[in-house]
DNA sequence: TACGAAACCGCACGAGCGTTCTATTTTCTC
DNA sequence: GAGAAAATAGAACGCTCGTGCGGTTTCGTA
Protein backbone atom coordinates (compact mmCIF):
# COMPACT_ATOMS: atom_id res chain seq x y z
CA UNK A 1 0.00 0.00 0.00
CA UNK A 2 2.77 2.42 0.55
CA UNK A 3 4.64 1.91 -3.01
CA UNK A 4 1.31 1.84 -4.67
CA UNK A 5 1.01 5.47 -3.45
CA UNK A 6 4.03 6.75 -4.07
CA UNK A 7 4.29 6.21 -7.80
CA UNK A 8 0.39 7.16 -8.08
CA UNK A 9 1.76 10.71 -6.66
CA UNK A 10 4.84 10.43 -9.53
CA UNK A 11 2.11 10.16 -12.39
CA UNK A 12 -0.33 12.27 -11.26
CA UNK A 13 3.03 15.31 -10.64
CA UNK A 14 3.90 14.03 -14.58
CA UNK A 15 0.96 14.14 -15.86
CA UNK A 16 -0.14 17.60 -14.77
CA UNK A 17 2.83 18.31 -16.49
CA UNK A 18 2.31 16.20 -19.32
CA UNK A 19 -1.56 17.95 -19.56
CA UNK A 20 -0.52 21.23 -19.74
CA UNK A 21 0.82 20.51 -22.73
CA UNK A 22 -1.34 18.81 -24.31
CA UNK A 23 -4.76 18.86 -22.63
CA UNK A 24 -6.20 16.39 -20.38
CA UNK A 25 -8.01 14.57 -23.25
CA UNK A 26 -4.47 14.51 -24.81
CA UNK A 27 -3.15 12.62 -21.94
CA UNK A 28 -2.41 9.14 -23.16
CA UNK A 29 -1.78 6.30 -21.20
CA UNK A 30 0.95 4.60 -23.08
CA UNK A 31 2.68 7.88 -23.39
CA UNK A 32 2.54 8.60 -19.55
CA UNK A 33 3.91 4.93 -18.63
CA UNK A 34 6.30 5.45 -21.16
CA UNK A 35 7.94 8.69 -20.34
CA UNK A 36 8.00 6.63 -16.16
CA UNK A 37 9.47 3.66 -17.53
CA UNK A 38 6.18 1.75 -16.26
CA UNK A 39 4.29 -0.53 -18.44
CA UNK A 40 0.90 0.50 -19.80
CA UNK A 41 -1.23 -2.08 -17.88
CA UNK A 42 1.01 -1.36 -14.65
CA UNK A 43 0.06 2.22 -15.00
CA UNK A 44 -3.52 1.57 -15.80
CA UNK A 45 -3.82 -0.61 -13.01
CA UNK A 46 -3.80 2.42 -10.59
CA UNK A 47 -6.81 4.35 -12.12
CA UNK A 48 -9.16 1.94 -13.83
CA UNK A 49 -10.65 4.28 -16.61
CA UNK A 50 -9.35 7.66 -17.93
CA UNK A 51 -11.99 9.72 -16.72
CA UNK A 52 -10.60 8.26 -13.09
CA UNK A 53 -7.19 9.20 -14.69
CA UNK A 54 -8.42 12.72 -15.88
CA UNK A 55 -10.22 13.16 -12.48
CA UNK A 56 -7.20 12.18 -10.24
CA UNK A 57 -5.08 14.64 -12.25
CA UNK A 58 -7.35 17.88 -11.89
CA UNK A 59 -7.81 17.00 -7.99
CA UNK A 60 -3.95 16.51 -7.26
CA UNK A 61 -3.13 19.85 -9.13
CA UNK A 62 -6.21 21.73 -7.22
CA UNK A 63 -4.62 20.65 -3.95
CA UNK A 64 -1.05 21.60 -5.30
CA UNK A 65 -2.45 24.84 -6.10
CA UNK A 66 -4.24 25.87 -3.32
CA UNK A 67 -0.86 25.20 -1.50
CA UNK A 68 1.53 27.06 -3.62
CA UNK A 69 -0.53 30.06 -4.49
CA UNK A 70 -3.37 30.40 -2.12
CA UNK A 71 -2.45 29.39 1.12
CA UNK A 72 0.82 31.20 1.08
CA UNK A 73 -1.12 34.34 -0.22
CA UNK A 74 -3.69 34.28 2.48
CA UNK A 75 -0.96 34.45 4.79
CA UNK A 76 0.11 38.32 3.24
CA UNK A 77 -1.58 40.50 5.59
CA UNK A 78 -5.16 41.31 4.80
CA UNK A 79 -6.10 43.75 2.32
CA UNK A 80 -4.66 44.85 -0.22
CA UNK A 81 -1.81 43.50 0.51
CA UNK A 82 -3.11 40.18 0.44
CA UNK A 83 -4.65 40.72 -2.87
CA UNK A 84 -1.38 41.52 -4.71
CA UNK A 85 0.48 38.65 -3.05
CA UNK A 86 -2.51 36.42 -4.91
CA UNK A 87 -1.38 38.38 -7.93
CA UNK A 88 2.15 37.41 -7.89
CA UNK A 89 1.88 33.94 -6.59
CA UNK A 90 -1.00 33.21 -9.53
CA UNK A 91 1.48 34.52 -11.78
CA UNK A 92 4.43 32.79 -10.43
CA UNK A 93 2.58 29.22 -10.58
CA UNK A 94 2.76 27.63 -13.68
CA UNK A 95 6.74 27.91 -13.23
CA UNK A 96 7.33 27.32 -9.67
CA UNK A 97 4.84 24.05 -10.40
CA UNK A 98 6.78 22.57 -13.11
CA UNK A 99 3.64 23.11 -15.98
CA UNK A 100 5.49 23.96 -18.86
CA UNK A 101 2.60 24.64 -21.05
CA UNK A 102 1.45 27.08 -18.95
CA UNK A 103 -1.70 27.13 -16.66
CA UNK A 104 -3.65 23.63 -17.33
CA UNK A 105 -6.15 24.78 -15.52
CA UNK A 106 -6.70 27.35 -18.48
CA UNK A 107 -6.45 24.71 -21.28
CA UNK A 108 -8.67 22.04 -18.76
CA UNK A 109 -11.26 25.18 -18.52
CA UNK A 110 -11.66 25.59 -22.15
CA UNK A 111 -11.09 21.93 -23.12
CA UNK A 112 -14.06 20.47 -20.73
CA UNK A 113 -16.84 23.47 -20.65
CA UNK A 114 -18.45 21.50 -23.44
CA UNK A 115 -17.92 17.98 -21.99
CA UNK A 116 -20.25 16.99 -19.14
CA UNK A 117 -18.67 14.41 -16.93
CA UNK A 118 -17.17 14.13 -13.59
CA UNK A 119 -13.87 15.77 -14.61
CA UNK A 120 -16.51 19.05 -16.00
CA UNK A 121 -18.13 19.54 -12.36
CA UNK A 122 -14.91 18.96 -10.62
CA UNK A 123 -13.09 22.04 -12.83
CA UNK A 124 -16.60 24.18 -12.27
CA UNK A 125 -16.26 23.55 -8.72
CA UNK A 126 -12.23 24.40 -8.66
CA UNK A 127 -13.11 27.12 -10.18
CA UNK A 128 -15.94 28.49 -8.63
CA UNK A 129 -14.17 28.08 -4.99
CA UNK A 130 -11.11 29.99 -6.42
CA UNK A 131 -13.18 33.03 -7.91
CA UNK A 132 -14.83 33.15 -4.46
CA UNK A 133 -11.61 32.71 -2.66
CA UNK A 134 -10.31 36.29 -4.75
CA UNK A 135 -13.64 37.78 -3.90
CA UNK A 136 -13.10 37.09 -0.48
CA UNK A 137 -9.85 38.72 -0.51
CA UNK A 138 -11.25 41.78 -2.06
CA UNK A 139 -14.00 41.94 0.77
CA UNK A 140 -11.20 42.20 3.09
CA UNK A 141 -9.90 45.02 1.68
CA UNK A 142 -12.91 46.59 1.99
CA UNK A 143 -13.40 46.16 5.34
CA UNK A 144 -10.09 47.50 6.06
CA UNK A 145 -10.57 50.15 4.56
CA UNK A 146 -7.79 49.76 1.83
CA UNK A 147 -10.68 49.86 -1.13
CA UNK A 148 -13.59 51.87 -0.67
CA UNK A 149 -17.21 50.90 0.19
CA UNK A 150 -18.61 50.95 -3.49
CA UNK A 151 -16.73 48.00 -4.58
CA UNK A 152 -18.44 44.73 -6.17
CA UNK A 153 -15.62 42.36 -4.98
CA UNK A 154 -17.15 39.88 -7.50
CA UNK A 155 -16.18 41.99 -10.01
CA UNK A 156 -13.07 42.75 -9.43
CA UNK A 157 -12.41 39.03 -9.49
CA UNK A 158 -13.98 38.73 -12.42
CA UNK A 159 -12.28 41.50 -14.17
CA UNK A 160 -8.39 40.22 -12.56
CA UNK A 161 -9.54 36.61 -13.53
CA UNK A 162 -9.49 38.36 -17.14
CA UNK A 163 -5.95 39.76 -16.99
CA UNK A 164 -4.64 36.46 -15.95
CA UNK A 165 -6.41 34.91 -19.06
CA UNK A 166 -5.22 37.92 -21.34
CA UNK A 167 -1.73 37.32 -19.91
CA UNK A 168 -1.60 33.66 -20.66
CA UNK A 169 -2.84 34.44 -23.91
CA UNK A 170 0.28 37.23 -25.04
CA UNK A 171 2.43 35.51 -22.64
CA UNK A 172 2.16 31.40 -24.67
CA UNK A 173 0.61 31.93 -27.74
CA UNK A 174 1.38 35.75 -28.53
CA UNK A 175 5.09 34.99 -27.13
CA UNK A 176 5.36 38.75 -26.05
CA UNK A 177 7.90 39.69 -23.92
CA UNK A 178 5.51 42.88 -22.97
CA UNK A 179 2.89 40.08 -21.45
CA UNK A 180 3.70 40.44 -18.13
CA UNK A 181 4.36 44.14 -18.23
CA UNK A 182 0.90 44.88 -19.39
CA UNK A 183 -0.67 41.89 -16.68
CA UNK A 184 1.03 44.17 -14.21
CA UNK A 185 -0.08 47.53 -15.82
CA UNK A 186 -3.71 46.07 -15.88
CA UNK A 187 -3.22 44.79 -12.36
CA UNK A 188 -2.53 48.38 -10.96
CA UNK A 189 -5.20 49.87 -13.08
CA UNK A 190 -7.49 47.87 -10.88
CA UNK A 191 -6.03 48.45 -7.60
CA UNK A 192 -6.11 52.11 -8.36
CA UNK A 193 -9.82 52.14 -9.39
CA UNK A 194 -10.61 49.97 -6.06
CA UNK A 195 -8.89 52.13 -4.26
CA UNK A 196 -9.57 55.39 -5.23
CA UNK B 1 -14.48 22.42 -59.99
CA UNK B 2 -17.69 24.10 -58.86
CA UNK B 3 -19.48 21.55 -56.75
CA UNK B 4 -16.18 20.85 -55.19
CA UNK B 5 -15.66 24.16 -54.16
CA UNK B 6 -19.60 24.11 -52.40
CA UNK B 7 -19.07 21.06 -50.34
CA UNK B 8 -15.42 21.61 -49.11
CA UNK B 9 -17.71 25.29 -47.73
CA UNK B 10 -20.14 22.87 -46.44
CA UNK B 11 -17.48 20.98 -44.34
CA UNK B 12 -15.47 23.80 -43.33
CA UNK B 13 -18.86 25.08 -42.08
CA UNK B 14 -19.56 22.55 -39.89
CA UNK B 15 -16.09 21.50 -38.63
CA UNK B 16 -15.74 25.14 -37.65
CA UNK B 17 -18.96 24.20 -34.95
CA UNK B 18 -18.06 20.74 -34.58
CA UNK B 19 -14.19 22.09 -33.59
CA UNK B 20 -15.31 24.62 -31.54
CA UNK B 21 -16.86 22.06 -29.05
CA UNK B 22 -14.00 19.38 -29.50
CA UNK B 23 -11.30 21.59 -30.49
CA UNK B 24 -9.23 21.72 -33.55
CA UNK B 25 -7.23 18.27 -32.70
CA UNK B 26 -10.82 16.76 -31.65
CA UNK B 27 -12.01 17.21 -34.87
CA UNK B 28 -12.66 13.93 -36.69
CA UNK B 29 -12.30 13.03 -39.82
CA UNK B 30 -14.79 10.03 -39.78
CA UNK B 31 -17.42 12.03 -37.48
CA UNK B 32 -17.22 15.06 -39.65
CA UNK B 33 -17.93 12.97 -43.14
CA UNK B 34 -20.90 11.27 -41.07
CA UNK B 35 -22.27 14.20 -40.02
CA UNK B 36 -22.16 15.03 -44.01
CA UNK B 37 -23.12 12.25 -45.42
CA UNK B 38 -19.86 11.78 -47.08
CA UNK B 39 -17.64 9.03 -47.53
CA UNK B 40 -14.27 9.46 -45.09
CA UNK B 41 -12.37 9.28 -48.14
CA UNK B 42 -14.29 11.13 -50.24
CA UNK B 43 -14.31 13.90 -47.78
CA UNK B 44 -10.47 13.87 -46.89
CA UNK B 45 -9.63 13.60 -50.92
CA UNK B 46 -10.75 17.90 -50.15
CA UNK B 47 -7.48 18.21 -48.00
CA UNK B 48 -4.86 15.72 -48.18
CA UNK B 49 -4.31 16.02 -44.96
CA UNK B 50 -5.52 16.64 -41.64
CA UNK B 51 -3.36 19.81 -40.57
CA UNK B 52 -4.48 20.84 -44.25
CA UNK B 53 -8.01 21.03 -42.95
CA UNK B 54 -7.33 22.33 -39.52
CA UNK B 55 -5.54 25.08 -41.59
CA UNK B 56 -8.63 25.56 -43.69
CA UNK B 57 -11.08 25.74 -40.78
CA UNK B 58 -8.60 28.41 -39.47
CA UNK B 59 -8.63 30.35 -42.29
CA UNK B 60 -12.24 29.83 -42.79
CA UNK B 61 -13.02 30.96 -39.46
CA UNK B 62 -10.86 34.07 -40.15
CA UNK B 63 -12.70 34.99 -43.31
CA UNK B 64 -16.12 34.25 -41.32
CA UNK B 65 -15.17 36.64 -38.21
CA UNK B 66 -13.81 39.39 -40.44
CA UNK B 67 -17.53 39.30 -42.52
CA UNK B 68 -19.69 39.51 -39.21
CA UNK B 69 -17.61 40.85 -36.45
CA UNK B 70 -14.79 43.52 -37.96
CA UNK B 71 -16.17 44.91 -41.32
CA UNK B 72 -20.00 45.57 -40.11
CA UNK B 73 -17.97 47.26 -36.60
CA UNK B 74 -15.40 48.95 -38.99
CA UNK B 75 -18.36 50.68 -40.41
CA UNK B 76 -19.26 52.35 -37.25
CA UNK B 77 -18.56 56.31 -37.00
CA UNK B 78 -14.98 56.84 -35.61
CA UNK B 79 -14.14 56.34 -32.27
CA UNK B 80 -15.50 55.21 -29.26
CA UNK B 81 -19.14 54.17 -30.81
CA UNK B 82 -16.84 51.96 -33.13
CA UNK B 83 -14.97 50.39 -30.39
CA UNK B 84 -18.54 49.85 -28.80
CA UNK B 85 -19.73 48.68 -32.10
CA UNK B 86 -16.91 46.12 -31.95
CA UNK B 87 -17.56 44.94 -28.09
CA UNK B 88 -20.97 43.86 -28.99
CA UNK B 89 -20.63 42.42 -32.45
CA UNK B 90 -17.48 40.07 -31.04
CA UNK B 91 -20.03 39.18 -28.17
CA UNK B 92 -22.76 37.88 -30.39
CA UNK B 93 -20.59 36.13 -33.11
CA UNK B 94 -20.52 32.87 -31.22
CA UNK B 95 -23.78 32.54 -31.41
CA UNK B 96 -24.47 34.71 -35.00
CA UNK B 97 -21.82 32.03 -36.48
CA UNK B 98 -23.54 29.02 -35.32
CA UNK B 99 -20.22 28.04 -33.15
CA UNK B 100 -22.40 25.91 -30.56
CA UNK B 101 -19.23 25.37 -28.35
CA UNK B 102 -18.35 29.16 -28.31
CA UNK B 103 -15.56 31.34 -29.95
CA UNK B 104 -13.37 28.92 -30.93
CA UNK B 105 -10.29 30.70 -31.67
CA UNK B 106 -10.43 30.93 -27.90
CA UNK B 107 -10.27 26.83 -28.17
CA UNK B 108 -7.46 27.01 -30.91
CA UNK B 109 -5.31 29.49 -29.12
CA UNK B 110 -5.21 27.31 -26.09
CA UNK B 111 -5.00 24.02 -27.62
CA UNK B 112 -2.13 25.25 -30.00
CA UNK B 113 -0.46 27.51 -27.66
CA UNK B 114 2.71 24.74 -27.32
CA UNK B 115 2.38 23.09 -31.00
CA UNK B 116 4.30 24.13 -33.58
CA UNK B 117 3.01 24.22 -36.85
CA UNK B 118 0.94 25.80 -39.55
CA UNK B 119 -1.94 25.91 -37.52
CA UNK B 120 -0.17 27.63 -34.70
CA UNK B 121 1.07 30.03 -37.18
CA UNK B 122 -2.16 30.73 -38.26
CA UNK B 123 -3.39 31.39 -35.49
CA UNK B 124 -1.19 33.88 -33.87
CA UNK B 125 -1.38 35.54 -37.47
CA UNK B 126 -4.99 35.79 -36.86
CA UNK B 127 -5.12 36.43 -33.18
CA UNK B 128 -2.41 39.66 -33.61
CA UNK B 129 -4.30 41.02 -37.06
CA UNK B 130 -6.79 40.97 -34.69
CA UNK B 131 -5.69 42.71 -31.21
CA UNK B 132 -3.93 44.83 -33.58
CA UNK B 133 -7.22 46.23 -35.05
CA UNK B 134 -8.75 46.70 -31.75
CA UNK B 135 -5.82 49.07 -30.77
CA UNK B 136 -6.24 50.86 -34.49
CA UNK B 137 -10.02 51.24 -33.36
CA UNK B 138 -8.72 52.58 -30.18
CA UNK B 139 -6.34 54.85 -31.42
CA UNK B 140 -9.05 56.70 -33.45
CA UNK B 141 -10.41 57.22 -30.46
CA UNK B 142 -7.98 58.94 -29.12
CA UNK B 143 -7.44 61.20 -32.55
CA UNK B 144 -11.24 61.67 -32.28
CA UNK B 145 -10.78 63.17 -28.49
CA UNK B 146 -13.22 60.44 -27.42
CA UNK B 147 -10.30 59.45 -25.34
CA UNK B 148 -7.56 61.47 -23.42
CA UNK B 149 -4.47 61.43 -25.22
CA UNK B 150 -2.33 59.41 -22.57
CA UNK B 151 -4.19 56.13 -23.40
CA UNK B 152 -1.85 53.14 -24.61
CA UNK B 153 -4.21 51.31 -27.32
CA UNK B 154 -2.34 48.44 -26.94
CA UNK B 155 -2.81 48.15 -23.60
CA UNK B 156 -6.58 48.96 -23.68
CA UNK B 157 -6.68 46.40 -26.29
CA UNK B 158 -5.05 43.78 -24.32
CA UNK B 159 -7.43 44.27 -21.35
CA UNK B 160 -10.41 43.93 -23.46
CA UNK B 161 -9.18 40.94 -24.28
CA UNK B 162 -8.84 39.76 -21.04
CA UNK B 163 -12.62 41.02 -20.54
CA UNK B 164 -13.57 38.97 -23.52
CA UNK B 165 -11.74 35.76 -22.29
CA UNK B 166 -13.47 36.09 -18.96
CA UNK B 167 -16.72 36.47 -19.94
CA UNK B 168 -16.05 33.18 -22.09
CA UNK B 169 -14.99 31.52 -18.92
CA UNK B 170 -18.21 32.52 -16.81
CA UNK B 171 -20.72 32.18 -19.57
CA UNK B 172 -19.73 28.63 -20.77
CA UNK B 173 -17.85 26.98 -18.50
CA UNK B 174 -19.83 28.08 -15.36
CA UNK B 175 -22.58 28.61 -16.84
CA UNK B 176 -22.91 31.69 -14.71
CA UNK B 177 -25.78 33.98 -15.66
CA UNK B 178 -24.51 37.63 -14.95
CA UNK B 179 -21.39 36.76 -17.19
CA UNK B 180 -22.83 38.90 -19.94
CA UNK B 181 -23.69 42.07 -16.86
CA UNK B 182 -20.17 41.17 -15.65
CA UNK B 183 -18.69 41.67 -19.16
CA UNK B 184 -20.54 44.89 -19.97
CA UNK B 185 -19.80 46.33 -16.57
CA UNK B 186 -15.77 45.46 -17.24
CA UNK B 187 -16.40 47.24 -21.17
CA UNK B 188 -17.64 50.21 -19.33
CA UNK B 189 -14.80 50.87 -16.73
CA UNK B 190 -12.38 50.58 -19.51
CA UNK B 191 -14.03 53.16 -21.55
CA UNK B 192 -14.65 55.50 -18.64
CA UNK B 193 -11.23 55.17 -17.55
CA UNK B 194 -9.84 55.99 -21.22
CA UNK B 195 -12.20 58.92 -21.83
CA UNK B 196 -11.54 60.43 -18.24
C1' DT C 1 11.67 -16.03 6.88
C1' DA C 2 7.56 -17.18 5.00
C1' DC C 3 3.33 -15.89 3.15
C1' DG C 4 -0.56 -13.06 1.59
C1' DA C 5 -1.35 -8.91 -0.70
C1' DA C 6 -0.21 -5.37 -3.57
C1' DA C 7 2.22 -3.77 -7.59
C1' DC C 8 3.52 -4.54 -11.99
C1' DC C 9 4.24 -6.81 -16.67
C1' DG C 10 3.21 -8.88 -21.31
C1' DC C 11 -0.05 -9.73 -24.38
C1' DA C 12 -4.17 -9.36 -26.76
C1' DC C 13 -8.65 -7.31 -27.97
C1' DG C 14 -11.76 -4.25 -30.63
C1' DA C 15 -12.39 0.26 -32.10
C1' DG C 16 -11.16 4.40 -34.29
C1' DC C 17 -7.64 7.18 -36.22
C1' DG C 18 -5.33 9.36 -40.70
C1' DT C 19 -4.10 7.90 -45.04
C1' DT C 20 -3.70 5.39 -49.65
C1' DC C 21 -5.30 3.00 -53.68
C1' DT C 22 -8.47 1.81 -57.17
C1' DA C 23 -12.92 2.08 -59.13
C1' DT C 24 -17.15 4.39 -60.01
C1' DT C 25 -20.23 8.09 -60.41
C1' DT C 26 -21.12 12.85 -61.18
C1' DT C 27 -20.12 17.24 -63.11
C1' DC C 28 -18.39 20.50 -66.41
C1' DT C 29 -17.00 21.79 -71.14
C1' DC C 30 -16.97 21.82 -76.15
C1' DG D 1 -24.43 14.42 -76.06
C1' DA D 2 -19.60 12.69 -75.88
C1' DG D 3 -15.49 12.74 -73.50
C1' DA D 4 -12.32 14.73 -70.19
C1' DA D 5 -11.99 16.04 -65.55
C1' DA D 6 -13.47 16.29 -61.07
C1' DA D 7 -15.86 14.39 -57.10
C1' DT D 8 -17.02 10.64 -54.43
C1' DA D 9 -17.16 5.75 -52.71
C1' DG D 10 -15.23 1.38 -50.86
C1' DA D 11 -11.97 -1.36 -48.90
C1' DA D 12 -7.77 -1.86 -46.75
C1' DC D 13 -3.32 -0.45 -44.39
C1' DG D 14 -0.59 0.40 -40.16
C1' DC D 15 -0.95 2.61 -35.96
C1' DT D 16 -2.47 4.00 -31.42
C1' DC D 17 -5.98 4.29 -28.27
C1' DG D 18 -8.33 2.50 -23.70
C1' DT D 19 -9.17 -1.65 -21.48
C1' DG D 20 -9.12 -6.65 -19.74
C1' DC D 21 -6.78 -10.92 -18.28
C1' DG D 22 -3.37 -14.17 -16.28
C1' DG D 23 0.93 -14.57 -14.51
C1' DT D 24 5.18 -12.84 -12.16
C1' DT D 25 7.68 -9.92 -9.17
C1' DT D 26 8.04 -7.10 -5.20
C1' DC D 27 6.57 -5.47 -0.87
C1' DG D 28 4.83 -5.30 4.02
C1' DT D 29 4.08 -7.81 7.90
C1' DA D 30 3.58 -11.63 11.39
Amino acid sequence: MRKGEATRHEILEHAAGLASRVGLEGLTIGKLADDLDLSKSGLFAHFRSKEALQVQVLEHAGRRFAEVVLSPALAAPRGEPRLRALFERWRRWPKESGLPGGCFFVQAAVEFDDQPGPARDLIVRLQKDFLDAIATVVRTAVEEGHFRAGVDPVQVAYELHGIMLAWHHAARLLRDPKAEERARAAFESLVARARR
